[in-house]
DNA sequence: TAAATAAGTGAATCATCATTCATCCTTTAT
DNA sequence: ATAAAGGATGAATGATGATTCACTTATTTA
């Protein structure tokens, strides 16, 4: 008799909602969050305002899911680069390095996970994710001193330090003041800007100058 | 015939001001700017909501009066600290302590001067506060270097650096969702993070393990 | 094809508060 | 005391956008 969910439905609707989280993304990339309207994502993705919310209970878990996905990419890149070879100390550089990197790769969308003025859930989100980043770092940390090229310290709070002193480094370059300003980011400027972060959390890790 | 500005009126709407302020301080200690609303504001302060406006453009204007007046005090306590006697390094010491004992001493406000989400006005006082605090870090490390104390490094960077590490340290300890349970800070804990926090810190300036 | 059910729509509604302004009240100066 | 000039008031307004929901359209099954 009647109408029952069936796998094209449900392939539909997920890229309904796949689209929806890929627009708002782009909306975010161009503005912030507190720029992406609803109406405007919704017309961006080619749906109706209303079914927005077929898909997300509201406009605050949208984006948290937004940020949750744009925050896992980071998170593995970093990951990842602590994956490689080498000891703790070159490791632990080359994560820092991604991490700058690809924020001033992506200014924009950076500024929003790190530094924009979000609301509750969102901000909980953002939480997470420097947790995230300080526990992959932390880790490092801890290797590093069990074989010795990382002095003993309190892992969890040094890698607390390190986020934040990326974070606030970056706030200033990313700010969206700065964003519009048309002087263009000299790539130059900003490896010697990486350079110096990694130089401070470097020596702040392992209290040795190089 | 007619009415002129006096002294007495002058210096009742001075009254007026300065206890709009206060109030405004209060409701900002109490849960942050989201949720200082100006009726609240004005029912405290014992004048009419519209009277707010007679001293202050706009909400914005107002909350960024209060966080200059906030921040001033605060900056003033780590210039004082900066200005005791000893080398630049036990002076830098003893400032970063001073910064990180005060916020976890008041914590509300502290998170809201430093992490809470803010609207652009504010943000900008924010932007301007931490470098104020990154300028007398800077100046600092520069006397540091100048005498020998702290080897050649880019000050303005590290100055950053420095508060962003001590910033992102207390975020989680100060994060409203710790403030209101009511397991209490303990002052030995807190003690033992300001020292985790400093030891980073002057290590990733010095390069010296002490 | 029809009945049953779900998905999609978008104009209208709602909620929130900052801000305004017509009015009344105080102060000043004569 | 009175006129002139502000000052203070707070209910009403306004702006912004998120959210809803009555209705339309699509899909499924019999």
């Amino acid at each position: 008799m009647a109408y029952r969910e069936t796998e094209k439905m449900r392939k539909r609707k997920a890229q309904a909602r796949q689209r929806i989280l890929d627009c708002t993304l782009e909306c975010v990339a161009e503005g912030g969050f507190r720029h992406a309207k609803v109406t405007r994502i919704a017309s961006m993705a080619g749906v109706a305002t209303g079914s927005i919310y077929r898909h997300f209970e509201s406009r605050e878990e949208l984006f948290a899911e937004v940020f949750r996905l744009a925050t896992q990419k980071e998170v593995d890149k970093v990951a990842e680069a602590l994956g490689t070879k080498g000891d703790a100390v070159v490791r632990l550089e080359r994560s820092l390095r991604q991490f700058a990197e690809r924020a001033l790769r992506g200014p924009m969308i950076a500024w929003s996970l790190i530094a924009e003025p979000v609301d509750t859930k969102v901000e909980r989100e953002r939480l997470r994710y420097r947790r995230a980043y300080a526990g992959l770092f932390e880790g490092a940390i801890r290797e590093g001193m069990a074989e010795g090229t990382i002095p003993e310290q309190n892992a969890r709070q040094s890698s607390t330090c390190l986020v934040g002193a990326i974070a606030e480094s970056l706030v200033g370059p990313l700010s969206p003041a700065k964003l519009d300003d048309t002087s263009g980011n000299d790539p130059e400027t900003d490896q010697q800007l990486v350079n110096s972060i990694i130089r401070f959390c470097m020596q702040g890790l392992t209290g040795t100058r190089r």
